[in-house]
DNA sequence: ACAATATATCACCAATCGGTGATAAAAATA
DNA sequence: TATTTTTATCACCGATTGGTGATATATTGT
């Protein structure tokens, strides 16, 4: 009647821990970060707050080892794959654009981290933004940067204006269901124009 | 020895009104939205939060009245002032952004708004969304839309995502002070490297 | 001077916040 | 089986939250 090796211990600390870790998910993708409060955490992981302190050390260390055991880039990342084509980083560039505004899209909780990253200072958040710097600093520097020369600082301004436009319509898209500029953001028409749009403007900035 | 019409009555309903008021400002701009609490509130007027409710009915009217109170876009409105040229809105709109850019960048409180609209549902927000849609509702309506007639989608597309990205990094710039996409957007030189990049990508739009 | 009214303060409430010491219960070790 | 250690719960703390009824004080009208 007993299982033998597969047999969980109903007390075990990391499956406890990782309770805790999928609760301030849960939270974070339902209420945003202003309801992350310790009771309900625990509530929500099913066990009781005292343990939050002694396993994580408290509230922010808990959060900070969520924020730390998601890599929310990596689907970004390696989403191009395909063989690196020789145009000064052009179709790379057009692509990793058009993967963000889908990813980011689709990525609540991702979305509810950068809005974190624009109000609180926290250092956890900090190393996410490092990440992207890092990420982009090597595209930058190996591809266009060459590519553009002395206008490399005006290819750089473009894509900040763009990453970061992308990042607000979605995230703006998620939260109000109102226009902006007249386009609907959440409908298919709607974004396949602001995906033309980012191709179209990086097609003129190659020219 | 007695002041004779000049003299305020060291009790005033309006005055008081205004002090709350400039309270939530004060708060706003300082804490952020999430330090909007009643007791604070009501300490940094210098007057009992019981007044709150009796003259707004309660916090959230308070909080609506001073979004009310406030016409954020007036700056950005009548900026262009000039003789309307007859280029399609070009000039128009590259006034417009780096107007826009410059004007979030310094209006604190504008940011702590225009977060809040990206994590609340609140109704007096949604005021002034639609304040800048109906606004941009006339720029694009009247000038832009003629000029690109069936393209006319795709400007509104290459603006949406030039203005959202204008506010995302001047909250950026201001809550954090590292660099986007390698830019230290809080220096000139940084700064007038998006404006350029602005500039540069009107310009292409209207080839 | 007196009464009526508008303005503002005070004391208090229940609910919730983050946080902790004492203790129970399960699991590992002997 | 008995003991020790790990895991988890419980009861409680002081501080803060939003909110209100009773009361005091200032202003106005007679």
């Amino acid at each position: 009647m007993e299982q033998k090796t597969v047999v969980k211990s109903l007390r075990n600390k990391e499956k406890s821990k990782q309770k805790f870790l999928n609760a301030v998910e849960k939270i974070l993708h339902t209420k945003g970060f202003s309801g992350l409060k310790v009771n309900d955490i625990a509530r929500t992981a099913g066990l009781d707050k005292k343990l939050i302190y002694n396993y994580f050390g408290g509230k922010d260390e808990l959060i900070d080892e969520y924020i730390r055991s998601q890599d929310f880039w990596s689907n970004v990342k390696d989403e191009p794959g395909g063989p690196m084509i020789n145009d000064g980083g052009k179709t790379f560039s057009k692509e990793m654009l058009r993967a963000q505004f889908d990813h980011v899209f689709k990525n609540k909780e991702l979305q509810k981290i950068l809005l974190w990253g624009l109000i609180e200072n926290r250092k956890s958040l900090k190393k996410l933004a490092n990440d992207r710097e890092e990420n982009g600093a090597l595209l930058f520097e190996s591809i266009t940067d060459p590519h553009f020369k002395e206008n490399s600082n005006r290819y750089r301004a473009i894509i900040a204006l763009l990453i970061s436009g992308i990042y607000y319509l979605d995230i703006y898209a998620t939260t109000n269901d109102c226009t902006f500029c007249g386009l609907d953001l959440k409908s298919t028409a709607g974004r396949s124009e602001i995906e033309d749009a980012i191709s179209f403007l990086i097609d003129k900035t190659y020219e």
